[in-house]
RNA sequence: GCGGGCGUGAUGGAAUGGUAGACAUAUCAGACUUAAAAUCUGAAGGGCGUAUGCCCGUGUGGGUUCGAGUCCCACCGCCCGCACCA
């Protein structure tokens, strides 16, 4: 008998997958296309087992479409630029480049033995000056296109990266990469239009039924659409209106105040004459220093001493303050506070001493507003008890629209619609991302760099022992004719988000060495990506660009319109988790212990460890296994089906040590089941053919449906039982040889190597990846004869085996005449009885 | 605060409104072995009982239904996302 050598049949099928060239994406075939893309991963030079997870997935799916007659698109390529190459530079010298080039090549040598089924001749990487010069082109184009602008605004800085950060990246006021907290600078920027597409974005999201409803939401709450009253209180002094917004213009009774942000143009006027003015305002633009400082930040106002009028009531004069907690860059950086309906203006209001006025009651309840402003659902009836209008009984949302048609009539206010979402600010002051192609004339202004000139290379000959932009300080590079006059001119130092590196790859990949961005034939063959797999963490940031970029494309003439939502279904995989295992050292610091160094509890020195529970593996809390040892160990084959069957994919699933050799042993089981069944008789006879048979069929029918609706799991489950219900049967030798193939056939989108081995142990014809998946017989998908559990009264009490196509009036009476029944009936007629044909029977006494 | 999701054995988890706990882990017992490992066979939600069996059981409480883990309402707990957004 052979053994299961994971090690020798992974690379003799890798080999032969190779030579028969079967991943390689062919649109010539007249069969259907099918797009199956992963989030391609950044070059950090080791593979995790979130990756394997990730991949093996996308190779589940891209496997089983191939078996089913379809063109596969699977590529694979790397999101190469950003800060960590930078940082290696900085940290252990050497070049990005090289470092990036170096981990690159690693982490494909550590892929390639899983076997997937991958389009390697597609591979690229973002920092190949053959992908970023085109993205320069598609800059250009977009710039063109008005998709594009510069302008002077306030921009969150890091410290530390030494870099501007898209409001997107900034978490709990911290860079999302360095963690440092983030400043406020104003610098002149560049910007992608992506506010002018707020109503498509979110009116689009309905389109996308096949990405999780929670992804949608949250772009939805990102986008954050809303409808409120815009109009002007005039200025008692010069007779100027300041504008505001407001989405509760029904409270304007209960207005005490106006409010302005500190960056609002009038608060800068002050700024400039008043040096009271200008220290409230730095205070305030400091903002908070830690997390929970800005969650309960203290509302801090300065009262301008400038009076406003009430637009109903002209002899009603309001202060004007400037308030740290209104921002310039929603609305109109301009509010009315009513303190009775709102906590934070009531908060501001009892601080400062201002007037609090009720607006309207509860229907139940007209005790005026304490501590605990009165802010009810806006679907609720509330009455009326100040009100312009002659409101008295409505709920908010009925008061709202009133009052923006009173004030629409009346000319003093206008009711719109504002969004969250603000502009792309994609310049980057850093050396390791793709320069942004324009060029700074003295005469000519900012002038676009010439197509031909592209691309804008990277200079190798930097270096990092500085803080800031290599790019920056470089003696030559910056220099060059102006494109449009000759003149000589500045370069464009910074380069741009690596966000926009990842926003468009998956259209590149459609024709990946296209002297243009995009080749339209390929993109309107292979668009859209079928299936996209990836994190919840790109719920918004890489979604969101990415279908801003889609219509970018579609303007600009790169992408058909059929693209205009690029990912026609979204799967979000979960994460992989280990157990935590922790020490402490002689001061009581947690000391961490990586899972290959602790056995039943214990260290090697027989020290016990604390088991904290499963958390996303990471490197500093050692909790990590990692895919190369385990293919090792197991091979290829175990880790793959490990990571898809011990929970559902959308899940966290959980790495343990028995579950990967229980994956292993089972993979053995079936290869010594291969092995037993070669060896039979030919021509021996057996019992049970047409049990094994159907069960087969069930098999085929449950993994089929499995793999199609991301059940890898019970995809899993249900060929174990079949796998047990092999190893039992009794039949003979040609029906086990076709449970064996089959069996073999339905795992080989999971372990494709041993699939592959056991069909050419049994003589299959070429190779498995290409043969046509089993179809299940409908007609064996039913047993000749079923146990029908007989329930009384919803419980039960009984089972009887009937013929499947027995009528319901037989089956019935044969259900009464069981003892249970019976007894329970005790001489008595039933009440009601409930057969559902195949599946039960439920006599009501 | 706003929005969303989830609560099933010791554990991960299965169950188109139709036999709850498939499948797997851990556990226990048996076979093989001088022994162990490996492998194979079997047991197993809780309680009572020698047993046929009976009672209870999917976070808690109600409801709809012949029948609810699944649908509806309320509550409790946990997780995630967003958040001075006017």
């Amino acid at each position: 008998m052979s053994r299961y050598s994971a090690t020798e049949i992974e690379a003799k099928w890798q080999e032969a997958w190779d030579k028969a060239g079967i991943f390689t994406a062919n649109h010539k075939a007249d069969k259907p296309k099918y797009y199956v893309l992963e989030m391609f991963p950044y070059p950090s030079g080791r593979i995790h087992m979130g990756h394997v997870r990730n991949y093996t997935m996308g190779d589940v799916i891209a496997r089983h479409k191939l078996a089913t007659g379809h063109n596969v698109l699977h590529p694979m390529g790397w999101d190469a630029f950003g800060m960590p190459a930078e940082n290696a530079a900085m940290a252990i010298g050497g070049h990005p480049k090289d470092w990036t080039y170096g981990n690159i090549a690693d982490m494909r040598s550590q892929m390639k033995p899983l076997g997937l089924s991958i389009d390697w001749s597609r591979e690229f990487a973002t920092c190949d000056p053959e992908y970023y010069g085109q993205q320069q082109a598609l800059f250009l184009d977009m710039l063109q296109a008005g998709l594009v602008y510069r302008k002077n605004a306030v921009v969150n800085w890091d410290p530390v990266d030494m870099t501007v950060l898209a409001n997107e990246q900034v978490e709990g006021g911290r860079g999302w990469r360095s963690g440092a907290l983030v400043e406020r600078r104003e610098l002149t920027q560049w910007f992608f239009k992506i506010s002018d597409y707020s109503e498509e974005l979110l009116d689009a999201l309905n389109t996308l039924e096949n990405w999780p409803a929670k992804v949608r939401l949250m772009q939805e709450n990102w986008i954050g659409k809303s409808r409120g009253l815009q109009f002007g209180f005039e200025r008692v002094d010069s007779g100027e209106p300041i504008t505001v917004y407001t989405t509760r213009p029904d409270t304007l009774m209960g207005a005490s105040f106006v409010g302005i942000s500190p960056d609002h143009p009038i608060a800068k006027q002050l700024e400039a004459e008043n040096p009271e003015v200008a220290e409230f305002v730095a205070e305030c633009r400091k903002g908070g220093t830690t997390e929970e400082a800005i969650e309960t930040a203290e509302k801090l106002g300065y009262d301008t001493g400038i009076k406003v009028k009430h637009p109903l009531d002209p002899n009603w004069e309001l202060p004007v303050w400037i308030a740290n907690f209104i921002l310039m860059d929603y609305g109109t950086g301009a509010i009315f506070a009513c303190p009775a309906h709102d906590q934070r203006d009531l908060d501001f209001c009892r601080k400062y001493g201002l007037p609090v006025v009720d607006t309207f009651f509860a229907l139940d309840n007209d005790t005026p507003v304490d501590k605990t402003a009165f802010v009810p659902p806006k679907t609720e009836k509330v009455r009326w008890v100040n009100h312009f209008a002659g409101l008295t009984d409505a709920t908010g949302d009925d008061a709202i629209n009133t009052t923006v048609d009173f004030a629409e009539k009346a000319g003093w206010g206008e009711g719109v619609t504002k969004y969250r979402l603000r502009d792309w600010g994609l310049s980057r002051q850093r050396y390791w991302g793709c320069p942004i192609p324009v060029v700074h004339c003295e005469s000519c202004g900012v002038v676009p760099e010439k197509n031909e000139n592209l691309p804008i290379r990277l200079p190798d000959d930097v270096t990092f022992d500085k803080p800031g932009n290599p790019l920056d300080r470089h003696p030559t590079w910056r220099d060059c004719a102006c494109p449009s006059c000759g003149a000589p001119s500045k370069r464009e130092t910074d380069t741009m988000d690596t966000f926009v590196d990842s926003s468009w790859y998956f259209a590149r990949f459609t024709a990946p060495h296209a002297e243009t961005p995009t080749d339209l034939a390929e993109a309107e063959y292979w668009m859209n990506v079928d299936q996209y797999i990836g994190g919840i963490e790109h719920a918004i940031l890489h979604l969101l660009y990415s279908r801003f970029f889609a219509r970018a494309m579609q303007i600009t003439g790169h992408l058909p319109k059929k693209a205009i939502e690029p990912f026609d279904a979204l799967f979000t995989q979960g994460m992989v988790t280990h157990e935590i295992y922790q020490t402490r050292d002689a001061n009581g610091r947690p000391v961490y212990h990586l899972p290959e160094d602790v056995t039943d509890g214990k260290l090697a020195d027989g020290t016990e460890v604390e088991i904290i529970p499963s958390a996303k593996m990471s490197k500093s809390k050692k909790n990590v296994v990692d895919p190369v040892s385990i293919i090792s160990a197991f091979g290829a084959d175990t880790a793959r089906w490990f990571v898809l069957s011990d929970s559902p994919p959308e899940r966290d699933v959980e790495w343990t040590a028995s579950g990967a050799e229980a994956a292993f042993k089972h993979l053995n089981r079936v290869w010594n089941l291969c092995d037993k069944i070669g060896a039979m008789d030919p021509e021996a006879k057996g019992d049970g053919d047409q049990d094994l048979l159907r069960e087969m069929h069930k098999a085929i029918h449950d993994v089929t449906l499995g793999v199609e609706s991301f059940g890898f799991n019970a995809a899993i489950a249900k060929l174990y039982a079949f796998t047990n219900t092999l190893a039992k049967s009794k039949a003979g030798a040609a029906a086990q040889k076709q449970a064996i193939k089959t069996l073999a056939q339905l795992m080989s989108p999971m372990t494709p190597h041993l699939a592959e081995d056991i069909w050419a142990h049994q003589g299959g014809e070429g190779l498995i990846a290409t043969a046509a998946w089993p179809v299940a017989d409908e007609a064996m998908l039913v047993d000749d004869t079923v146990t029908l559990p007989i329930q009384i009264n919803g419980k039960r009490r009984a089972e009887i085996s009937v013929p499947k196509d027995m009528d319901k009036a037989e089956v019935e009476k044969i259900a009464l005449s069981t003892e249970a029944v019976q007894k329970a009936l005790d001489g008595a007629a039933p009440k009601k009885v409930i057969v559902v044909p195949g599946r039960i029977v439920n006599v009501v006494v």
